[in-house]
DNA sequence: GTACTTGGCTTTTTTAGAGAGCATTGATCC
DNA sequence: GGATCAATGCTCTCTAAAAAAGCCAAGTAC
C-alpha cells in the first residue's frame, strides 16, 4: 500500500510542478489546495528537499520550488524517496536488495520469483511516468469530460 | 508493501501444497518448518480457514489441509484475503473502490490513473499465478543450481 | 523591528505485528 | 464410556512504526 506520505508528495509536486509561472509555492498554499495536514506537509517537503528534489527559502515570500522540470521527475522516483523501494518484498527489490529474514534460502524462495515479476512491472510504469506525463493525462482528461 | 501476514500466508499455503499426500498439517509443523511464529501463524491459517481456502480439523491429530487444488489458489487471490485489495490506493481497486479522502475529484485524481495501470499490471501477473506455477517454478530452479 | 516563512523537536493517536493464556474440540487409551 | 492428551479457536495485551498535530526557534523581506 502507498503510505499516505508518498501520496502528499505527488500530490504537492503535482501542485508545485502544474504553477506556469514556476515560482515558489508556501506550504499553507499546497496545503490547502490539496487538502493535506499542515504540518505532516511541512516533514514531507523537508524529505523531498533534502533529496535533492525541492528547493526552499525561508523568510517572507519564502516557499518551495521543483529543482528539476516537471518530466525530469518521475512517480518512481517519488515513492523511492518517501516509502523506499517499490518491491512489495526487500527481496525482490533491485535498487535495493536485502534477503528477507524468513526466507531459508533466497534464490530458491517461492514468492520471491513471483514479486520480482511485480517489481519489474511496476516499476516500468511509474519509472516512465513523469510529473508532466501525469498533468498531460489530467488536462486530456477534462476535455472528454 | 506485502505485510508479512500476507507473506507467512502463501508459505503456510505453499507448504501444505507442496506435501504430496495432500494430507493435514499440524500448526507446529508449518511454523517450524517456515520459521513463522506459531500463534501468529495460528490467526492466518484461522483468516484462511474463514475465507473457504482451508479447512481445519481439532483434537488429536488434528490439522489444516487445502480444501482446493494448488493450481486453483493464486497468489492474488491469497494477498487480498489477507491484505485487502491488490491496488496501493483504494480509488484504484477494481474489487473494493473506494474513493479516497484527500482526492476532490476521483476521476480526474492524477494519482488514481498512474495506479490503475499499476494494479492492472500487477492484477496480472498475481492472478494468474498459482500454488502450482510458484512450486514448478522453485523446482527448475533447483534443476539449475 | 515586524510580519511571515521554513525548520526542528516533542507528543498524541492509530494500526500492524507479535505473543500469552485459556477455552474448545476430538481421537485414543484404558 | 469416561479420562486424557493433543490439537485448533478465541480473547486480551504489549510493542513498534506510521500518521498527525502542537510548540517554539531560526531566517528573511520589507
Amino acid at each position: 500500500m502507498l503510505s499516505k506520505k508518498a501520496k502528499y508528495a505527488i500530490k504537492a509536486l503535482i501542485t508545485l510542478a502544474r504553477k506556469p509561472e514556476r515560482g515558489s509555492m508556501g506550504i499553507g498554499e499546497i496545503a490547502e489546495e490539496e487538502r493535506i495536514p499542515r504540518k505532516f506537509l511541512e516533514a514531507i517537503l523537508l524529505d523531498l528537499k533534502n533529496q535533492g528534489i525541492l528547493y526552499s527559502k525561508r523568510g517572507k515570500a519564502g516557499g518551495y520550488a521543483l529543482l528539476k522540470s516537471p518530466s525530469e521527475i518521475s512517480i518512481g522516483l517519488i515513492i523511492r524517496v518517501i516509502d523506499g523501494p517499490l518491491a512489495q518484498v526487500p527481496c525482490a527489490s533491485k535498487t535495493a536488495y536485502q534477503p528477507c529474514l524468513e526466507c531459508k534460502d533466497a534464490p530458491t524462495c517461492s514468492i520471491r520469483l513471483v514479486m520480482i515479476k511485480v517489481r519489474d512491472a511496476t516499476a516500468d510504469i511509474l519509472d516512465n511516468t513523469s510529473l508532466r506525463d501525469v498533468i498531460d493525462s489530467e488536462s486530456e482528461l477534462l476535455y472528454v469530460i
